[in-house]
DNA sequence: TACATTCATCGCAATATTACGATGTATTTT
DNA sequence: AAAATACATCGTAATATTGCGATGAATGTA
């Protein structure tokens, strides 16, 4: 059906789905790399460093904002981009504590 | 169009979107944390554990292995499924060094 | 051999995602 | 006011994803 029967899960299991779909494709990374390695927000070169069309990389920040990782704050005539710190600590500890669990029991089987 | 420009994109960027995608989908964060959760491989049950069908599992468990973050070892009449602690490791050192950039050089901007 | 069990795959329907041109909305500049 | 800039949103087209029933393939069991 393409419909994701959020439901039956838990919230967290749900949210952290909702974290990896900002890594789950290449522009998201390639947005949030940029944004993460400079030491300022991006006031609209976004649109340049990547080679998609405007509407695209729109798209893509919009949802990026919908999960919370970034946020923009208006500064006319352009809008300025930058990690949310709170959601991206968020994703660090939600990414880490799984994929630590795995690290620490591991016993070989198989 | 629904397609991804993976052309235009980093090898890194576009494996490391490969190893979200993992994680992107709440069935798939829940047969990874069963699988990581348990000290050994988990042969079959992984159906039950799940509402969903057993069509749809089996599904998931593709795309998880396409990825390569887990392996599945025939055992007649079962499967026996399990982490690839090579892959584990890699998503580990992937999101970790994305995620980790921010936290160091962070200088409050907005 | 016939049957049951376990899992993969096929085929389908419904919804989601990706991409982009065109257009709309503010705001600044001339 | 008119034009330009920066970005969001709309509409559309193409492809991908999600889910499931039905069916197929492989192995073990009666």
């Amino acid at each position: 059906m393409g419909v994701t029967k959020t439901e039956i899960f838990t919230e967290q299991q749900n949210r952290l789905a909702d974290l990896a779909k900002a890594f789950a494709h290449p522009a998201r990374v390639a947005i949030l790399q940029l944004l993460a390695q400079k030491k300022a927000c991006v006031c609209g070169d976004l649109v340049d460093e990547l080679p998609l069309a405007q509407a695209t990389v729109s798209q893509h920040l919009k949802e990026l904002k919908r999960i919370g990782i970034i946020q923009g704050d208006i500064n006319p005539p352009r809008v300025c981009y930058c990690i949310n710190e709170t959601v991206w600590e968020e994703a660090r500890q939600a990414f880490g504590s799984l994929l630590d669990t795995f690290a620490v029991t591991t016993t070989g089987c198989c």
